[in-house]
DNA sequence: TTGCTTGTTGGACGATCGTACAACAAGTGC
DNA sequence: GCACTTGTTGTACGATCGTCCAACAAGCAA
């Protein structure tokens, strides 16, 4: 049917990978599309154009920009756990140490930033249609907020106000986080740490006073 | 061109609104299609059908679908706080008893709804590529904290750490809104509730013990 | 009535979207 | 060397997108 077999396909870039190194680059190309166009920008197209690979090619690996989507949103989730573990592993083994180490990566490079928030983004638009990506979101936000526990309860967090205390500073946590990568001028990331900081005083203190 | 004028026009459906009026109904058409179809299925096609409308004339009322997410979320963010306002009023004159109004409105219809976060959601989309709605978005921010400075002053906390407090309250109570719309079934309003209380309990005591 | 202004329509236009698919390239087993 | 599998390409297809614009409908002034 094609009416141009013409030209002989000698320098075409056909490079055969990994099966597992070809998803990473995809989820790669998706957060770096995601992050320069945001999520009107992020197409099929775009994304293969930005992995150096066919449009076709996208397809053939995921069931469609949704998938390649949440896909991303995970890969990304696990850099900052990654990044927010090296914090908590540099801060020695002080509870109370680690949990301000917790408090001061959530608020710095790589972990806020306006480019990421574009995958969050993009993430919680899907949330609301799709059951599957709900499910997903439940997962990572039960798994974040339970290492926060773990964090809390070393402080001498008692078991009962656990749970709340968790749901507390995660929430003001990812406010300020939310805030900081929409308008940073709005206020400093120390000023966010302070913040964090002082509720985390005041949460550990009236816990221990009620032991 | 055209090579069918031919029906005759009469039950054609004309019928000239009030330039305000219309604006207002696209705006509202705008918000439903958001909470229904999401950020992605939000075409100048689907609001103007939503709206009963002609796909041209949302072109003459805006100059493109931003700018009228853009209104919707003025307008929106309008009718939270007016419901916040009514919730104050309900509450009396005790300051204290307007700031829990304050937040139990946050947490409870209309203000807390997954359809109300759509369009917030779109919103949030076009702050990153687009200055002018970064700055309304700021200009909408501040709005919101001064008023909760407002409120926090009048219980008492002092002058210098006012904005700090209305920064750390306007944070947790995004926080637990947001979690609270994407999936309802981590934590109940009423915990929400409990725990914001709980954080300005502590906040107004310790500032008052510092006076 | 007549002419003018303006909200409104509905379709045309080119661009871009996601998807599907036949052709091709590189391994792999034989 | 020869089938066979499979990652990869490029393109064609129909649908939908935003934008544009000539035609039309209603109100208003004279």
């Amino acid at each position: 049917m094609s009416a141009k077999p013409a030209i002989t396909r000698a320098e075409r870039a056909f490079t055969r990978a990994e099966p597992d190194a070809r998803r990473q680059s995809l989820v790669e190309a998706c957060a770096r599309v995601l992050a320069r166009d945001g999520v009107g920008g992020s197409s099929v197209r775009a994304i293969a154009l930005d992995a150096g690979v066919s449009p076709g090619l996208v397809g053939h690996y995921f069931s469609g920009v949704d998938a390649l989507v949440a896909e991303t949103y995970a890969h990304i989730e696990a850099q900052v756990s990654a990044a927010i573990n090296a914090a908590l592993d540099a801060a020695g083994t002080d509870p109370r140490a680690r949990l301000d180490a917790f408090v001061t990566a959530s608020f710095r490079a790589p972990v806020a930033s306006g480019e990421l928030l574009a995958t969050w983004i993009a993430f919680w638009s899907l949330v609301r249609s799709r059951s599957d990506i709900a499910l997903q979101h439940d997962h990572q936000y039960a798994a974040f907020r339970a290492r926060l526990e773990g964090l809390l309860s070393e402080c001498g967090v008692a078991k009962a106000g656990l749970r709340r205390a968790a749901i507390a500073i995660t929430a003001l946590i990812d406010g300020l986080w939310l805030e900081l990568c929409l308008s940073p001028q709005a206020f400093s990331a120390g000023e966010a740490e302070m913040i964090a900081r002082a509720a985390l005083d005041s949460l550990i203190s009236t816990d221990r006073r009620s032991d």
